[in-house]
Parts: C-alpha cells; sequence; structure tokens
DNA sequence: GCCAACGTTGGC
DNA sequence: GCCAACGTTGGC
C-alpha cells in the first residue's frame, strides 16, 4: 500500500532543481521527533510532494522514495536518534501550487501543512494529493 | 522585522 | 513534574 508524503524545503538551502540535477537527493538533517518517525514510515514507492518554503511558498514537483530509512550521519555518525532517507524526482508541477491556492481549497482544510506548519516531513491522504497534483495540471501518474 | 507555534533545556 | 527562558521554523 502506497503512502503519499509532503517534505519541505527551502529552495535557498536545496531546491527541487537541485534534486533534478542530483538525480538521487538524500533527505537528512531533520532534527524533529514527529518528522523523524514519518521519515521512518516511508516505504519504497511511496510519493512525495516537494513544497519550497520560507521564499517560494509552493509544491513543485512529485518525488518518489527510492531508499528508506537509513542512520542519518549528517551531524556525525555517533547519533543513532535521526535517519535520512533517499528520494529522486518524478516529474516537475505544470503550474506550482502556492500556500494561498492550498488554503483556499476547502478539500485541502484538513491537511498538515495548515495544521502543523513547522513540520518539515507531513503526511498526506490519497485524496489530499490527487487534490494536489490536479490543482498543479498534472497528467495522473 | 515581527510574531505564532512549537520543541528543548534547565532550575526548582 | 512544572514552568520559564530560549531557540527554531515558517508565515506574514
Amino acid at each position: 500500500m502506497l503512502n503519499y508524503w509532503l517534505i519541505k524545503s527551502e529552495p535557498d538551502t536545496y531546491s527541487w532543481k537541485d534534486l533534478e540535477n542530483e538525480e538521487i537527493g538524500t533527505w537528512d538533517g531533520v532534527r524533529n521527533y514527529q518528522a523523524r518517525n514519518n521519515l521512518r514510515a516511508m516505504r519504497l514507492g511511496d510519493k512525495c510532494l516537494f513544497y519550497h518554503s520560507v521564499t517560494h511558498k509552493s509544491i513543485v514537483g512529485v518525488c518518489e522514495v527510492c531508499e528508506e530509512a537509513f542512520m542519518d550521519t549528517s551531524y556525525g555518525n555517533e547519533n543513532p536518534n535521526w535517519y535520512a532517507v533517499r528520494v529522486k524526482p518524478v516529474f516537475a508541477f505544470k503550474n506550482a501550487v502556492s500556500l494561498a491556492q492550498i488554503k483556499e481549497n476547502p478539500n485541502l482544510a484538513g491537511i498538515s501543512l495548515l495544521r502543523q506548519t513547522r513540520l518539515s516531513v507531513c503526511p498526506l491522504s490519497q485524496t489530499e494529493f490527487e487534490e494536489l497534483l490536479r490543482m498543479g495540471d498534472n497528467d495522473e501518474l
């Protein structure tokens, strides 16, 4: 059973373009237990929407989990508390979906992006995922 | 630049 | 175990 996620990054730090250039991106540096638990729940093939926070505030693409959680050594390898995953880009949104559009859409009233603004790795329902794809004028997966 | 919403730390 | 102080994230 496929699950859906939304992962945030400040584009000045790591952008969708950076992920496309790398082809496989390592999602590390998460230092929040709830976000970490979400990372650990990710399974191969799960789809993630890529959200540009702070300066852009828009969903810009879909990526896919290509390596499940492994120990995050980005702060040294002495701390077993933190995990990372790897993702690869699937496609860029035709039209980026802005935070304002998300707030305006009553079908997305319960989305965790709005309910827990500081959570950098959020779960999405399949309905929310599909609604966001539609808003970005994307073809079905 | 400011502020809301958390999360963490440390004193008691 | 409580709470004040502080730090971080992210929207406005």
